[in-house]
DNA sequence: CAGATTTATATCGCACACGATTTAATAGCG
DNA sequence: CGCTATTAAATCGTGTGCGATATAAATCTG
């Protein structure tokens, strides 16, 4: 029969066998690839991904950023503070509601995307996979995220 | 033309369009997912996948654990000594060779795979997926992974 | 418009995660 | 055999991440 089996709960509990592990993993596996080329910018990886959202676009909030990144603003706060004390944002409390921070791009962050726009094409290289099949790939896991999130 | 178009630089520099922002935020997902049913157990999620190593062969060294789970042992050291300490598992120096520890499950640390037994299924019903469907991604990105490493 | 409620960030404590280094033990070699 | 090189864990410093809580500002309600 070609019948696709359920799983026996043995199969079910080996790690190779864990869609999240393989997440788990390859997420790692990915900081370790960026790891040289954002040394160069003298970002790290969760750094780096905070400047692409503000590349994108410019003047954000914290809970703006936070939504798009799916960080919360205990981990945000920090990491700002960091980026701000190296030069590339700056954060000032919006003046007319004081609750929130608007988290700009300075000179130097903003010139910074030029010195970053080869890194997917590193990347992209290091995976390797088609265009095509990253972004299919890519769609996959995103649905997936947003299952988990329901 | 139906051809396959490279992206150009400006996708390829939005946050929503990388691979790795997917799997990273995916990752984020599955520790939320998983957070509530790892309760129960008193683990946190890389503890659990620490424990579903040793549930799948007791008795491991440090380095072992760390191939399997790509973690160095400056990361493994602290959380082993956190499951010692909660009883869930022992740690002592192989006597023909020093140099290593040996983890391995304790009484409790043993029965609580069967606590665990019912966490796979939950999770798999949180990933909106089929078994089938969720192998086949499962294997896609642990391809990717060894791509990444290589 | 005063007091209660909600909202936006920040702070704190804890647990990863890693690179660089240290420590201790084994293996290799003359 | 003794000395060096290698190997396995542990330690240290830094940077995420998050839940719980605190703080302060805006909004809502009577």
């Amino acid at each position: 029969m070609a019948k696709a089996d359920t799983p026996s709960p043995e199969e079910l509990m080996k790690l190779d066998n864990f869609l999240c592990f393989a997440i788990y993993s390859a997420n790692h596996a990915f900081t370790r690839v960026y790891k040289p080329l954002l040394d160069e910018l003298d970002l790290t990886y969760p750094q780096y991904l905070v400047m692409v959202a503000l590349w994108e676009k410019d003047d954000q909030t914290v809970g703006s950023l936070g939504e798009k990144l799916f960080l919360e603003s205990s981990t945000l706060t920090p990491m700002l503070k960091r980026l701000e004390a190296m030069g590339y944002i700056s954060r000032v409390r919006d003046r007319a509601d004081e609750r929130q921070v608007r988290v700009r791009l300075t000179e130097t962050g903003q010139a910074l995307k030029a010195k970053a726009s080869a890194v997917p094409l590193g990347i992209a290289g290091a995976t390797g996979m088609e265009p095509a099949e990253i972004g299919r790939l890519k769609q996959e896991i995103a649905t997936l995220r947003a299952s988990l999130l329901r």
